[in-house]
DNA sequence: TCGGTTTACGAAATCGGTTTCGTTTCGAGT
DNA sequence: ACTCGAAACGAAACCGATTTCGTAAACCGA
């Protein structure tokens, strides 16, 4: 017997395909111990499957959850990625994943074409451009989207604490002695989230009458590296401290560095965010804040799966739920390069 | 309207669903030019896009890619991830993807999961422990392993060129003037690769009259530290080589030497494998034997691709293709670790 | 013992495409 | 003009589960 199908089943064991689709699903509409022995029985004697496409068709459900990464080269993603993957299979569903590689069209491709594949939800990290498509697409299909925000906001975000982030590594360089601050940006990054942490970042200098600044690095290039050994010997032996805005700017910032010695210039701290493993070795330990990737990856899946209840559940429109923002703290790795 | 089927389409446009159908899946059984047109313009207008689940069932294909990770914090993983994305949209493919965590419990539930789920093919990169199920799987659809193969041997795998860049990265250390070379291994690992690439050293050794041996890092404890911090002290200053036979003992050594400070000892020469960003950075640059993810991925979905053609055209167990080894070249990257 | 309610379960419709098989139409060859 | 084969298309079966609806049995209090 090559496949055996549910009225097989039912068949062996003596009882309708539709008791056997209950026992499967262990429907409400409970039955004698009995037959649910026997059928388990025989399930278990054929090491029967049920055939997911037929599940899906009449129930237009899937079990599967669609996810968009911008780029999975950062380690954020692809911690992000295995939570994601934990918290969905510890609830019986599936990933299905497409990588945009920041690229706009690629994201809106594989949008339509998740969507096409009938996810039951949708996580997106955006890489922008496609704000219209996604609000859209949250209209007809639970979404939640993972530390980047579109445009007008109508939609589920879960992300860091940016703000109490920054507030912590602005602590950890005044408490090391710095007497300026820069907070160090890439050009080509204009995300909600760079936006949110230079702000916090400038608010946190005013809270506390610290000098400081945002510096851009132009995208690696000479003249980002020649701005950064500018600002440093500007401020060289003045108590200088550096914050990288994310772990691709930090390695900017290394690579800058690196160029002047292995170890820092005297006087010079720094902090990044996104927690590497090479943050431990870099510099004798590099202050790290770190998000708590694990726990975002569950808020998203919890928030994704109480949407999907709610559509499955409820009849009509009747029941929207809110748009929600969701932020979860992180911490502040204490390492070397902000000791005093 | 809210969702069109096919058979709306089709009383639309005036023709059969059957007909509709053959447009979709441009058939064979060619179509007027005329009604070709008309089909596409209301579907143009509609907006319409078929059911996957209703299409999966009927055809029982999905153009779905299995995908499973042994652990996505390793680049190569998420690299390759990156690639097997990009090469299987280009067929029309999704991914749905799961991540064992090199958890061989995690990566059995994983394997009935992706195949319950009625994925057309399968992508493994086994953690080991699953040789077995890996291979009954292969039995009953296709399956291409990735970089680690599994014990029996009788499935398709694609992996790097192992004992060339072995061979290269002993090249470098040879040329930069080492009179004793180390390849640095994991206790814990005892995978497949792992010992190619330890065969592959020991056979360049004795061909080129070499001195060296194998060093296991237990597993980051002090006593692997402790460990390296011997081997180099007996050495230092008598020319040693080490090369880290992945990027995780590279980091491990990373940690170690940190100790001894940021640059390293003199007469120490460093190689590792895989690529990481920071590999620029560390040490003034680390030489590196780096593998080709993308071509790797393009060849693992290209050889899937096959195997399903094979399957969904084929009759009975008629054509069976043979198991075949692919193996991809990488390069090395020279960089200042093994400069003279 | 009898109406009424619950519980356990079966028959059949259904989800929305694809595929098989048959019919019609069209064009070419003689 | 007639036959024949291929091309274009339609009718209906089909994929394998879920779900609705209905019914018989079991239960239950009065």
């Amino acid at each position: 017997m090559a496949q055996m199908r549910i009225k097989d089943i039912a068949a062996e064991a003596g009882v309708s395909p539709a008791t056997v689709s209950r026992y499967l699903n262990n429907r409400p509409g409970q039955m004698t111990e009995e037959t649910r022995a026997r059928i388990a029985a025989v399930i278990e004697r054929t090491g029967y499957r049920p055939r997911a496409a037929a599940r899906n068709l009449r129930s237009s459900r899937t079990n599967l959850i669609g996810v968009i990464l911008a780029d999975i080269a950062n380690p954020f993603s692809s911690a992000m990625l295995e939570g994601l993957s934990a918290s969905a299979a510890a609830r019986g569903c599936s990933l299905m994943t497409a990588i945009s590689g920041s690229d706009p069209a690629k994201e809106a491709e594989s949008l339509t074409r998740l969507i096409d594949a009938g996810v039951d939800g949708l996580v997106v990290n955006t890489c922008g451009g496609n704000d219209e498509a996604i609000a859209a697409a949250a209209g007809r299909l639970p979404v939640v989207l993972l530390d980047r925000d579109v445009a007008d906001g109508g939609v589920d975000l879960v992300t860091s604490n940016n703000r109490e982030l920054v507030a912590g590594l602005v602590d950890e360089l005044a408490a090391a002695g710095c007497e300026r601050l820069c907070m160090l940006t890439e050009a080509s990054d204009d995300s909600p989230v760079r936006r949110e942490r230079a702000e916090a970042f400038a608010d946190e200098l005013s809270r506390r009458g610290l000098a400081g600044e945002v510096v851009t690095l132009a995208d690696g290039g000479a003249t980002g590296v020649g701005r950064l050994d500018k600002t440093i010997r500007d401020y060289a032996g003045k108590r200088l401290g550096l914050i990288a805005v994310n772990g691709l700017v930090f390695l900017r910032l290394t690579e800058a560095l690196a160029q002047l010695g292995p170890s820092l210039p005297a006087g010079l701290k720094i902090a990044t965010f996104d927690d590497y493993p090479w943050n431990h070795v870099l510099f004798g330990g590099v202050t790290t804040a770190a998000q708590d990737t694990l726990t975002i990856a569950e808020r998203v899946v919890e928030r994704l799966s109480e949407r999907i209840d709610v559509v499955t559940t409820t009849v009509g429109e009747a029941a929207k739920l809110a748009p929600k923002r969701i932020e979860v703290p992180g911490h502040i790795e204490h390492r070397a390069s902000t000791s005093r």
